[in-house]
DNA sequence: CACTTCATATAGCAACGCTATAGGTGCTAG
DNA sequence: CTAGCACCTATAGCGTTGCTATATGAAGTG
């Protein structure tokens, strides 16, 4: 079960460490399992990487690679804003695939000590809203954008990985993303403001609803659902 | 340096583990030293608490009421979104204030598991934002927008606390929560990113109806009917 | 009193991160 | 060729961690 004995030691040990952190489900991942699955004592690990931490800030650079190289490898669509949603869901995206890897590199939060990829995502990030700055698309400093949009990008990625798989659901993550993208974005263009929004109510917004529905024709119901639907609505906004 | 001896051990055990977790700084807080402190030996602590988890979730229990008072104890503004303003500060300010005790609640992250404490951060939140919906204040659905707003909340807790203090810039935290409640809110002349200004008063009026309906609890309706009232109304409001 | 139940202590296990020390290896200098 | 010198790795074990099998005490109940 131990590797390849051709590979110098410190590859056997990074190997190793990655393919632990890619598959441990659940339970943290320890040196002598590292160094058992490398084939190689303790010591050998302390000398090449110090410690721990250090083993894993170096696995995390070769998989920040991989996670730069996603975030770079699509070509500008000239449209920097939509770079940007394409950063977001690839770094969600990231951290779901390979959640430990991810855990160590954005989850290991202790006060006052910031993990070194942060700042690189962010000088990511930052390069982006930079364009879309020149561009005139933003009403924020890129830099402050930066920090905003990654600090809710890391919100949702951890939230979503805490939660049953079965359960995750991407729309926190799009939903959180466009909100974030499009208050920091000059684009003004958005409909149908709300007028009456003062002293709503359950009558209130059952007429809205009921002229609302008549109009556009939802199809998000059946034409029989739909009059049942409408009835229903008429008994209740009548009713006060 | 030891406790009370006058205090039951239970009690005892709770607050040495709180003082540790509030004063600790940076290291890890051990089961050996919270006994010491308690003025127990381990197995009380097991025979108490199950595991040093579960110790924690007893602290963390208190130290919500703490936060959950902090939450409720302001005056309904009478503007729900303003109230949501002011538990996301609340909320920041908890973390900063407790960083030990805010990561055991809302940093310790691992895959499928999901801090207790987080649902009932959510459902307060939604609680505050479904008032927001009934006043017709807001175009998403109030759990949707409760669990978005929280993590986007939490990440930028987290990154608040993992900068040195003297970089801490709570400029991150109030530029994202107006961020994230200006996107999710009606009332401005931008609002949302819907296309069909049709539509989206649909979805508006729904969402408001909904969460209203959900807070009278008409008794227009039989409560089969009401059900299945409900779903549709979901359906239509959950359609974008 | 006998008996059960709860609560605490003694002692220790397995696993953890890490290291003092020593031995082996390959290189270069004489 | 050999001596010396880095460099690398292994043996063995330290101190600490979370946790527990077992036993003992106290407190209530028949």
């Amino acid at each position: 079960m131990s590797f390849d004995d051709q590979l110098p030691p410190k590859v056997r040990l990074l190997r190793a460490a990655a393919e632990l952190l890619a598959n441990s489900e659940g339970s943290a991942v320890s040196t002598r399992q590292i160094t058992a699955l490398a084939g190689v004592t303790a010591p050998t690990l302390y000398h090449h990487f110090g410690d721990k931490e250090g083993l894993f800030d170096a696995v995390v650079s070769a998989g920040f690679e991989e996670y730069v190289a996603g975030e770079r490898d699509f070509a500008p669509s000239g449209e920097p804003l939509e770079d940007v949603r394409r950063m977001w869901d690839n770094h969600v995206q990231f951290g779901l695939s390979q959640p430990h890897l991810y855990l160590v590199m954005f989850g290991n939060i202790r006060p006052e000590s910031r993990p070194a990829i942060v700042a690189d995502a962010e000088a990511l990030l930052e390069e982006m809203l930079n364009k879309a700055a020149i561009a005139g698309q933003i009403n924020v400093p890129p830099r402050e954008a930066a920090r905003s949009i990654l600090a809710a990008n890391v919100g949702v990625t951890l939230m979503l990985i805490a939660e049953p798989v079965e359960e995750r659901n991407l729309e926190l993550s799009t939903m959180t993303r466009d909100s974030m993208i499009f208050a920091v974005s000059t684009d003004t263009a958005r409909g149908a403001a709300q007028e009456d929004s003062g002293k709503s109510s359950v009558v209130v917004a059952a007429i809205a609803l009921n002229a609302a529905l008549q109009a556009s024709h939802s199809d998000q119901l059946s034409s029989s659902e739909l009059k049942l639907f409408l009835e229903w609505l008429h008994r209740i906004s009548s009713s006060s």
